[in-house]
DNA sequence: GTTTGTTTAGTCTCGA
DNA sequence: TCGAGACTAAACAAAC
């Protein structure tokens, strides 16, 4: 397998696959997130390559964005106007390519919490299903308390701040290609997981949502603004904090007929106000026709993510 | 009309 | 050989 090489890759395809392409370009915006058309000007830019045959591979990105998991939408705010959605990675995607392969991947990263739970559903009954949601979550949230210290953290959401990181996202491209690339504009690139005081603070109507979402799953039977799937995290085996992705706000959901109310970590309960990812400002949702501040649930439960 | 996002389907490649 | 991941093409809908 060719390695990354120092340069750009001339007219040569370079040695990524599109997921590690567009990670690449995540990763190098302080942000670490980025509009679909900034992806592609990263990789343009980068890879001379992909200057032609635009609609081709641009196809296969944008195929590849909802495609997989491993990448988050997060919608624009109303007060950003602009095409498309802002893409992330997903903070448990981080060892895809531990083997060192930029082009295939251990294993594709999934979010399965719903479909397990669904199948669990429906070989069992419905307070056995119950009591699996309830251990997992049981799991996923001790996990959680254990493990958010040691965790990477990221650069604010567009509040201006690097903050300090020993980690490196494997996607960080400096990890990637900044070896061989010096990335204009991330002077202070600190590798790419959203952490939960970030997140909260950069997405507090998603984790207000979160906190909604895994109260007792009667729920609301609406999908309002902020309506996404709770994502809990489990990565490798290891059981990592849940970050709220909204990917899909797909109706499904698994109904609790118990009610499960998991206890609900501190930070995630933050209010329901300012920051946006790319705003230091109110955060209200573009997605979203209500007022900002109403609650609105999201009756997905939550979902593991397994490699 | 263009861009963005989703979905489906088929083919190719690689690793077990 | 087979399964899974990657790539490509295409259709379609929604947003801008």
């Amino acid at each position: 397998m060719p390695r990354p090489g120092r340069n750009t890759y001339s007219d040569q395809k370079p040695p990524y696959s599109y997921i590690s392409l567009t990670a690449m370009a995540i990763q190098s915006c302080p942000e670490k997130m980025l509009p679909l058309s900034e992806i592609y000007k990263f990789i343009m830019d980068r890879f001379p390559y992909y200057r032609d045959n635009t609609q081709r591979w641009q196809n296969s990105l944008r195929h590849n964005l909802s495609f997989n998991d491993c990448f988050i939408k997060i919608p624009r705010r109303p007060d950003q106007p602009g095409k498309g959605s802002f893409w992330a990675l997903h903070p448990s995607c981080g060892d895809m390519f531990e083997n060192g392969s930029f082009l295939r991947r251990r294993k594709r990263f999934k979010v399965m919490m719903i479909m397990a739970a669904q199948e669990h559903l429906a070989q069992s009954k419905l307070s056995d299903a119950a009591h699996y949601l309830q251990q997992q979550a049981k799991l996923r949230l001790s996990a959680l308390a254990a493990t958010s210290t040691h965790l990477p953290q990221i650069s604010s959401y567009n509040l201006g701040v690097s903050q300090p990181s020993t980690f490196k996202h494997p996607f960080a491209i400096e990890n990637i290609i900044a070896r061989e690339f010096k990335v204009p504009g991330s002077p202070s690139m600190s590798a790419g997981y959203p952490m939960h005081n970030q997140l909260t603070a950069a997405w507090p109507h998603m984790y207000n949502t979160m906190v909604d979402s895994v109260s007792p799953i009667s729920m609301r039977g609406d999908y309002g603004a902020f309506s996404m799937p709770l994502k809990s995290v489990c990565h490798g085996g290891q059981t990592l904090p849940a970050i709220p992705v909204p990917i899909k706000p797909t109706p499904t959901l698994v109904a609790l007929p118990g009610g499960l109310t998991p206890h609900i970590p501190a930070f995630l309960s933050n209010s329901y106000q300012s920051l946006s990812p790319t705003s230091p400002q109110t955060a209200t949702s573009r997605s979203s026709p209500s007022t900002p501040g109403e609650t609105h649930t999201n009756p997905t439960v939550q979902s593991v993510v397994v490699h």
